[in-house]
DNA sequence: ATTAATTACGTAATTAGTTACGTAAATGTA
DNA sequence: TACATTTACGTAACTAATTACGTAATTAAT
């Protein structure tokens, strides 16, 4: 078993606390045993928080020890039969069922104070006897997974392990078709084909590369899987629009799009360009906090081609 | 919730560890999901050393995550029913059940690697943000579980505590008849009364306090719970008998024995002995125990009035 | 004053483990 | 070689929690 912790490392994390937990009360049920108490472990936290508590609620007492209600409603049952509790239906709030402790429990709860002492003695001579003290260590990995989940943190290793492999290449005839069906892709879900569209995802060379645009192209695993253009505007205001970005739908989330719009920007500044231009929908929120994220800024007023526009952003270069 | 932990602390140790085990157990659920593992959480210990061994029975396989094999059985059907793992009867061996990942299992635990390196980066990233490494603090922890149990340790506080109520004072006439019962009580549950019993537990002052002997009384609360006499032999050898030792049922396990004996040593020596002497019976393993303890052997070639003794033994004095 | 939403809490079903027990195969022993 | 013991493992019952859901009481909103 141990073998299996050493070789399966920090990603059994799980059942091992759960394999300690149970060791513990298992040695807990000896220990009330040992001191003639009649609590099984699992009472122990209903039972301490009417000990200091006169009277609660289910809900309440399930609150503050991070139960859920059905478990402390069966737990008071039990402890009920054995007169340890007794239950008092609320008199101004008819769905409240108060618990107290009954004498006999009241009685229990004064003997116990002894076995809190010795417990909690052993448990601290025990923690103190260790280099890494656990109990403090459980409450930092408890604060850290409140600030950000494992979840969450085990999402931003994949990321950043994945945009690793991630390349951006210049244009090449062969990427002609994955740069009309990634665009493609995006363009029927959201909206529909416009003529505008079909006319540069056809045929990129003649109008966008041999206008002075650039295309760029994102492999992933040397596949591709996103791209983004830079087109060459006839407006005294702007030197480029930047369009066509796409990442393919099984690509999302690997922080891609960041990569291909730095990418078109360098490649704007190195052509000289002051000012971009672009064109988008509020509906599409991922891409509007991408141009965002790249110093794009809403701007209004300029005519368009495309119907699904209603957004048009600008980046001054400096 | 934090709140009950901050209230009850440690004795509350092993419900935390269960709701954080949990919670582990919640976001390992949301992060084979996010790789597209049709993997549960509770199959990763037997998914994980099947992928590191090529075929294992089920309870080689429970041995090594520490699981009972009833467990190991009902998750092995599971993942078979997936069709992940496969069963094979053992060919030597009639009674073994082989297991083995099926070729869409190698696969899977082919595709799994990306996982737990980005899991174990994670964790990692996590523990070393603590002051208090809880992977290790959990190690540490459970090696010194493993050298003594929290039962143990719990049991020699209340010893610690409980030794400190415990006070040996001189014996007085009010305490005849706790010297009679507390001999009679351990004498009949193993052995009869004999006839030199009777005489000197009903007379204690005219059998041994005036023919120059002692009585210590242990008292526990105030409470009458053990005796002990030193009885002035008429013998070269020997000065004193260390007998009619006795610590009532309830107050067993506290060191009373132990307390009684160095009180009745040290009152021989005050009155200048140099050598002890006592009888007893090999089946009170727990009384001889505690004469070794006090520093004496085994002596043989006495003769003695006691049906009951099968073993003599002696301490000498400096 | 109704109606909608929320809260309290019980019951039922589910989950992930356990212990208890029975059977068949293998192993040890007289 | 026969019989007892041990081992492997399946089934059944139990345990301690959960989620899902329904009902009644209270509170908020129109």
């Amino acid at each position: 078993m141990n073998k299996f912790f050493d070789n399966a490392g920090i990603i059994a994390i799980g059942s091992r606390l759960r394999m300690l937990s149970e060791k513990m009360v298992e040695d807990a049920t000896k220990i009330y045993e040992m001191y003639n108490m009649d609590l099984k472990p699992k009472w122990f936290p209903v039972f301490y928080v009417l000990s200091q508590n006169n009277e609660k609620s289910i809900t309440a007492i399930a609150n503050e020890i991070g139960h859920s209600h059905p478990s402390v409603s069966k737990i008071v049952r039990e402890m009920v039969k054995e007169q340890i509790l007794c239950e008092k239906k609320d008199k101004n709030d008819g769905r409240k069922n108060n618990i107290k402790l009954t004498p006999k429990g009241k009685q229990m709860a004064n003997q116990i104070k002894d076995q809190y002492l010795d417990v909690q003695k052993a448990v601290e001579v025990t923690l103190n006897q260790s280099r890494y003290n656990m109990w403090y260590a459980i409450e930092e990995f408890e604060f850290l997974l409140d600030q950000k989940s494992m979840f969450h943190r085990v999402k931003e290793e994949k990321k950043l392990r994945e945009i690793k492999e991630v390349e951006i290449v210049p244009y090449e005839p062969k990427y002609g078709i994955p740069f009309k069906n990634l665009n493609e892709e995006w363009i029927t879900t959201y909206f529909k084909m416009e003529e505008t569209d079909r006319k540069s995802l056809n045929n990129p060379k003649e109008y966008i590369l041999d206008k002075g645009g650039e295309i760029v192209v994102a492999l992933y695993k040397k596949k591709p899987v996103g791209v983004c253009a830079l087109i060459k505007m006839n407006d005294p205001h702007y030197d480029f629009e930047l369009a066509k970005m796409a990442v393919s739908s099984e690509a999302k989330g690997k922080g891609i799009g960041l990569l291909l719009g730095k990418s078109i920007i360098k490649k704007a500044q190195s052509l000289g360009a002051k000012k971009l231009y672009l064109e988008s929908n509020t509906v599409l929120k991922p891409a509007i906090n991408l141009y965002h994220k790249l110093g794009f800024n809403k701007v209004v007023g300029h005519s368009t081609p495309y119907e699904r526009c209603n957004i048009q952003m600008e980046l001054v270069l400096d």
